[in-house]
DNA sequence: CTGTTAGCGCTTTCAT
DNA sequence: ATGAAAGCGCTAACAG
């Protein structure tokens, strides 16, 4: 298996070659290069100098170190420093934009502290068996996990590192540091107005088969604004997020008498809300003339399928950039601003009043 | 904290205090508790005590290190064996299932030979200027890079490391480990043989904006079989790997007199496919009795539209999978499996004979 | 201003 | 079968 194995080739007398022979240049030999000590090596490129060596030196160290190609030892400076700067990103899923957005949020304000972001998609099974701590080789400062499946919480607490929830029940946090949330609940509260306002009185919910807060969330959200006002019915079925299965979860809601039919499908995620509409129009049903769709996030698909899907717009980069920000102050001792933060309805052309009966 | 020595009774004497006051569990607490050396420690939780070391101080080491919640320390590992067990996957962009996909594949092969993947989404503007060996604070064993743009390529040789190419121009490897690659040019091909045996003969490229290897190859191919029967036309227009901007590119190419207009629109991706076919419905014209469309890569999208898209399917765990492979066998001057993986057309429904005149 | 020194926590000879 | 000791490359005290 030993790959890179020359190491150490017994160094007969050296000839000061100013680069190890077969390794890697090490700041050792950026020193000698230089002919300054190690430690005025570290100063310098460590950007610490400012009144401690002289400018002169300053650029002979730097030349020396561009000369060479210096690249400092990552584990070296970690291992001394006991610290990596580097933040472990858990997401569920690597297809999905919401998470693409999530990750660049949080890897700007990473950038601005001088902070990467390492990338750990949970594993599908989402078991509680995951080692991230282990699988991600990187050693890390803190994690962030965004969304995360109920079960997969619990294998989240290796390490005893600090640990930042995105969208996810703000109950679940002992040893959390902190907890970063979308107004889940209001955006289906505005799916719920808008589709109100425009008449609807039998609907359906397109739930996600996932057990997590935040579709929870969306269910008990619905399932309340519904209920505040009297007479409107409210069926439910669930789907695994996939278009596919979002359509036949469609179809079997759909698939009844004219009179009991739901006039509007509130789905759980705008992939579902797409299979949705497949499912109407597999059934010669038009939308929204016929039923009304709405979807949940504003991905791309949302506009790119026809009708445009009427759909809860969240702020994903904001998201991860206040994940970030929170574990930064969790690291530094500062207390995490904690407020959700608000979402907003998109309507669109897959939402029109009921047909008349 | 109780006194810790709960495994192992009889050990008279130190009292030692099990674990570092203020810090994380060390291999040095372990042995202390178990009342041997670092260096069996080591070895035991290294797995290599065979016939080193008696069963009894193995069983005995590994419950105080259970015990303790002890884990090894990454940053010193790697520092005293110069290797990381790491690989950085570099790919354009998040969001494609493409890449969550060829991810996937890196990690399953990864994982069996002990290795980590770690993502690294090489900014947007992909700039030349990217910097992935600071970026992802990782110590790197290598890298592997998927479907780069041209420009980019440069900046990536940085640190010396061993690196794979995905999905990009073989000719570009000086200093390259390997190239994996898909046979793009046959993909389409199959497009191209698709279309003109449904007599299809004025065609449209709707090509991606983006300047790599796999979108040119993606043109020359089909400009090459087209030309090679007598007789079709070839009308070509750039987007940018967007649904409206694919849209609006098919508006452009779809705008003409209906004796001129293209019959079949191949697109170089299955956004722009998906665009395609709204731009289509915008201007009255059905998908395919109208125009037929063409995709790329096969992603959820591809059967989630309506019409579902005659598109090229993509073995992307498969370039994932092989790519590790590659790398792995570069690590331990092994002579890298160079052939490209085979992809394949399915016909779906957006695509059909043309209209008669 | 600059050099010397002492480890960070781990693995690995080499003695015992 | 086990322990002692060296050292990976780096940074931060502390001397000079």
């Amino acid at each position: 298996m030993a790959s890179t194995d020359s190491g150490r080739p017994g160094a007969g007398g050296t000839p000061a070659p100013a680069r190890a022979a077969g390794g890697r240049t090490t700041s050792r030999d950026v020193a000698r290069a230089a002919g300054v000590s190690q430690a005025t090596v570290s100063l310098v490129l460590g950007d610490k100098w400012r009144g401690r060596v002289s400018e002169r030196t300053a650029g002979t160290v730097r030349e020396a170190a561009r000369e060479l190609g210096y690249r400092p030892n990552l584990a070296a400076r970690n291992l001394r420093l006991g610290r990596t700067r580097t933040a472990l990103l858990v997401v569920p899923a690597l297809t999905s934009e919401f998470f693409a957005r999530v990750y660049t949020g949080a890897n700007g304000v990473a950038a601005e502290h001088g902070f990467g972001v390492v990338l750990y998609p949970s594993p599908v099974g989402t078991g509680p068996a995951l080692d991230p701590f282990d699988s991600a080789r990187a050693a890390l400062d803190g994690v962030i996990a965004s969304s995360m499946a109920a079960d997969t919480l619990s294998g989240m607490r290796g390490g005893g590192l600090p640990l930042v929830m995105l969208d996810s029940d703000p109950r679940a946090g002992t040893g959390t540091a902190a907890t970063v949330n979308l107004d889940i609940a209001d955006g289906m509260r505005q799916v719920a107005r808008h589709l109100l306002a425009l008449g609807h009185r039998r609907f359906a919910h397109l739930a996600a088969a996932v057990d997590s807060w935040t579709f929870r969330e969306r269910a008990g959200a619905l399932t309340r604004a519904v209920a505040a006002v009297p007479g409107p019915a409210l069926a439910r079925e669930s789907a695994a997020l996939e278009v596919e299965a979002g359509r036949r979860a469609a179809e079997r809601v759909l698939r009844v008498a004219a009179e009991r039919r739901p006039t509007a499908l509130v789905c759980d995620d705008d992939l579902l809300a797409a299979g949705a509409c497949k499912a109407a129009r597999g059934l010669g049903l038009r939308v929204p003339e016929d039923v009304s769709v709405t979807g949940f996030d504003d991905l791309a698909l949302a506009t790119a399928v026809d009708p445009e899907l009427t759909t809860v717009r969240l702020p994903a980069e904001a998201v991860g950039a206040r994940g970030m920000t929170a574990l930064l102050d969790a690291l530094d001792g500062r207390v995490p601003d904690t407020a959700p933060l608000p979402v907003l309805l998109v309507p669109r052309a897959s939402t029109g009043p009921p047909p008349r009966p």
